[in-house]
DNA sequence: ATAAATTGCTCAAACGTTTGCGCAATTTAT
DNA sequence: ATAAATTGCGCAAACGTTTGAGCAATTTAT
């Protein structure tokens, strides 16, 4: 409750009688650096509680060129994937001191290109992006001139700028192999945006499990395209329809997971009975399903501390331990959504 | 591809041998109001693309004393009803150039303090918050003090804040109405924090529709006391292995018809054949449980951007048309969680 | 007693904008 | 031909900080 707010820092200085120097230089807690005494701390320190005071961020931006902002883009912040980690990225920007300004790309890689320029100029310290799209052109460019920059969720071929991803390749061997271990023998595995990275890793995770069981190619399916719900379900219908239907489903997210379960239940079928079901992404809902659903969950609150600790480090500009690539480990959650088949 | 990058306004300038003044004045867009030949006009726009200038927002925002960036705090990005409210704020925010700055709350109101304190000396032109818990002294403080800001999703008695929440109450009385309308007598109303707005204005519709129907007083069930999962869980429980189970349940949020479910299913009970069920807060997966579940719908989406527009208006200090309190209409889904009872 | 070192503080420039005021040059009115 | 109005632009102050350089007063060393 300040008695009565003060505006800026020459009106509290001249109520103490003391120059401009001295407070801010006790304000930024350069006291002792600047041999100012103790006494003199104390006052300026009093004073600047009493009414309030704190720096003007534009003035001190201005001359120290850094806003303690960092910026954050991800396709889509209503998706609970990517708001989770941005809740964690708020949670560790907010214990270094940074604020934290978001931004939608919506799938569009020229809204990325805008929403980067955008930060800029509001003089981030450095970006955090969740690309889209098929290129990392624009990116490199902006992290070639120099702001600091990490990649999440997913890569790109030869990219040089650190990235964190989930290790999508482990994790899509782990949901097969425990199908596999279960005596699936033909599985189906629904898949999104084929040329995404994530994707390809989990495809490759999907193939390698079930070769290493000496499944026959011609049972190693898979379909779709899409990480949404329609592709899920369609495809869903197709196979289950179809004269030799598998006995299991790995969808490589949630939303295709979700169109699988209309699917079954629009076919009145039921799961694990008629069909099993294994899913990238867990979610809160994943437990409370009518039958619980067997997930891959991703570490959404590792992935978000993780590029927060190695952006901060490049922008306090610690060229040491920052790693250029790393992979986040998955986590199985085995429940009721997958049969055990008899030898 | 800016050829070189220029880095100040001084350095454009002197590039074009043209004063610093006139750069900024056509940079701004106001080359008409200070009498600027269309050829400088034009030699000036051209520059600023082809070397990609753009103002240093710091050395603005001190001389303008204004950001152009908005604070967002909620309690929980990471909870799907908000991250979508934040989508559409950031999507509205965009249109009209302002950035956003966003702050978990965690349910604390001293984190909700300190962001706000934070968000102040970053210069924000407004703030909107999802306010928790019991008071609303700190934002009717800095609201006094002359921040432009809007709450949403509750309010307090008597807070002079314009405030965009749901119709609580008419969503509440629709989505009983509805469990009534199918002849149910005996409802059970599984509600959140007692003392929040949002909860108090759903019992009361809850009531008033169950008076309506004349049911008597005794069948008229208020439980539970937290919007989780765990209290849906353990009401239910105890509801449904009750001498007398109620035949509906009325869930007043999200995380507590999961817990619904739950208990359902561990009980080996099945909607809406042994209890029927209709849910506060439409959720993707809503429709796809193993029974579709009814549920009432707020419109996030309007809840955005009538906060956006809002928080604008007094931004640019439009004292008119700035409504204190606006109520945002929900939306009923009939699934088949609902079972007609006949008469 | 004098020189040297230390302590405690201040001066003033710089960061990159925006804008009120003013001044030539040109055009229009008389 | 002269006065008045208009057009097109620039000067310089101001916004609120931070910080290198410097200076007087005090303390310590000789």
């Amino acid at each position: 409750m300040a008695s009565q707010s003060i505006k800026n820092i020459k009106e509290l200085a001249s109520k103490l009688n003391i120059s401009v120097t001295t407070v801010s230089r006790v304000i930024n807690g350069k006291a002792r650096q600047y041999r100012i005494s103790k006494k003199t701390e104390k006052t300026v320190l009093d004073a600047a509680d009493k009414y309030g005071y704190a720096p003007n961020q534009f003035a001190r931006g201005l001359k120290l060129d850094k806003s303690e902002t960092i910026g954050v883009i991800v396709p889509d912040i209503s998706n609970p994937f990517f708001a989770e980690i941005v809740m964690s990225i708020e949670k560790e920007c907010k214990k270094n001191g940074f604020a934290v300004l978001i931004g939608n790309s919506g799938d569009d890689t020229e809204q990325e290109r805008i929403l980067i320029d955008h930060f800029k100029s509001k003089k981030v310290d450095g970006v955090i992006v969740a690309p889209v799209g098929i290129t990392s052109k624009h990116l490199e460019e902006v992290f070639g001139a120099g702001m600091p920059m990490v990649i999440i969720d997913r890569t790109f071929p030869g990219l040089k700028i650190p990235t964190i991803t989930s290790d999508n390749y482990g994790g899509a061997y782990v949901a097969t192999k425990q199908l596999l271990d279960n005596n699936h023998k033909k599985i189906a595995c629904i898949q999104g945006l084929n040329e995404s990275q994530p994707n390809t890793e989990r495809i490759r995770g999907f193939i390698d499990a079930m070769r290493s069981f000496k499944i026959p190619e011609e049972d190693i399916i898979i379909t779709g395209g899409q990480f949404n719900i329609e592709s899920g379900y369609c495809q869903s219908l197709r196979l289950l329809k179809g004269s030799k239907p598998p006995t299991a489903i790995f969808a490589l997210n949630n939303l295709i997971a979700l169109g699988v379960l209309q699917a079954v239940s629009e076919l009145s079928l039921s799961i694990p009975e008629d069909v099993s079901l294994i899913s990238f992404d867990e979610q809160t809902y994943s437990a409370f399903l009518n039958t619980p659903m067997s997930t891959i969950e991703q570490n959404k609150e590792e992935i978000g501390k993780i590029s927060v600790g190695n952006l901060i480090a490049q922008i306090v500009g610690m060229e040491i331990d920052i790693e250029l690539f790393v992979s986040v480990e998955t986590k199985i959650h085995e429940r009721q959504s997958i049969k055990k088949i008899k030898k």
